[in-house]
DNA sequence: GGCTGATAGTTCGCTGTCAAACTATCTGGG
DNA sequence: CCCAGATAGTTTGACAGCGAACTATCAGCC
């Protein structure tokens, strides 16, 4: 025993307090909410490396695998990251200060832009991606093989209820 | 089939740009990351319901569930709610502010003090949890039994990791 | 074809958080 | 005892993100 972490704590610190309550969803919701708090600044130590923050490297990011010719519109980029155009104006203000990205015209409609990788945003983002990559998996080498599946599946399961409403 | 979801899209599309990485651990890190980015403001609707945001009901219930007399001290909380001490300041000036908590002074360290929730905040706190922890349940409630633990279980795994090094 | 409502992006004001600098207090070694 | 370093909390300055208001443009309907 003594096998009790952070979460068990507060749970059982819960249950002599509140015991009126079915406190089974809140230890989970708990644990997922210390491990994004956990795993957010240890992937943004690598993004750091590079000059970048994380939703910094998550346009750049969006941008590189979207392929060639590594262009989105900035509606799409604020809709598939999950977050206020507001917020996405000054995230590209700064990419475009820094010589990540460029914004052209669109030809097709004049109320919008196309934001492109430059060529030195494009070496940024696969180099910061490649050590990412590696810092995750790193991150999650306390899984064996079948746990990680494991987990992926719940956590599908899990997201499909918002996703796709 | 087409049971791609937006994590899935981002994996596929990062396979074929860089099919030289192992993309295993990125897509359950997208996951989690996804997750709590949909979980978070979930939660946070029922908070401000009754006046508060997510920090400044996790204060109070930091001081509800530690039991009679109900009271912390600032650097205590600012350990277990992992924040910064500049930040918790700034909470408890807006939680005494909102006559929720009190401070006093520590007799025994005078560069210190005693944060002490109120009557007020007891009952606000009290109300919160009630209603948080009903709407968690429903949040998870995608996940039969079983799986629930399941995830319970690796999340603990992972964890153990970071809490405890 | 011109008006109405929707849409794209930006600007503005606000807020919560952080890191660093600062003050006050405690503590332990000499 | 006292001084150096650690510790508690606050203040300050900076910053990313949000929502709301705004401008410009598109689209479709009569």
């Amino acid at each position: 025993m003594t096998d009790e972490d952070a979460v068990d704590a507060v749970v059982s610190a819960w249950a002599r307090e509140r015991p009126d309550l079915d406190l089974t969803a809140i230890g989970v919701a708990g644990r997922l909410g210390r491990l994004s708090l956990v795993l957010g600044p240890a992937q943004e130590r690598v993004f750091g490396k590079f000059g970048l923050q994380r939703g910094e490297f998550d346009v750049l990011a969006a941008l590189r695998r979207s392929g060639k010719p590594y262009t989105l519109i900035p509606s799409e980029l604020s809709a598939t990251l999950m977050m206020s155009r507001a917020g996405m104006t000054s995230r590209l203000d700064r990419l475009e200060a820094a010589g990540f990205v460029e914004r052209t015209l669109d030809p097709n409609d004049r109320r919008s832009f196309r934001i492109r990788l430059t060529d030195r945003g494009f070496e940024v983002v696969d180099a910061a991606m490649t050590e990412h990559t590696a810092n995750v998996t790193e991150l999650l080498s306390s899984l064996r093989g079948k746990e990680l599946g494991l987990l992926d599946d719940v956590l599908r399961k899990l997201l499909r209820e918002y996703d796709t409403p």
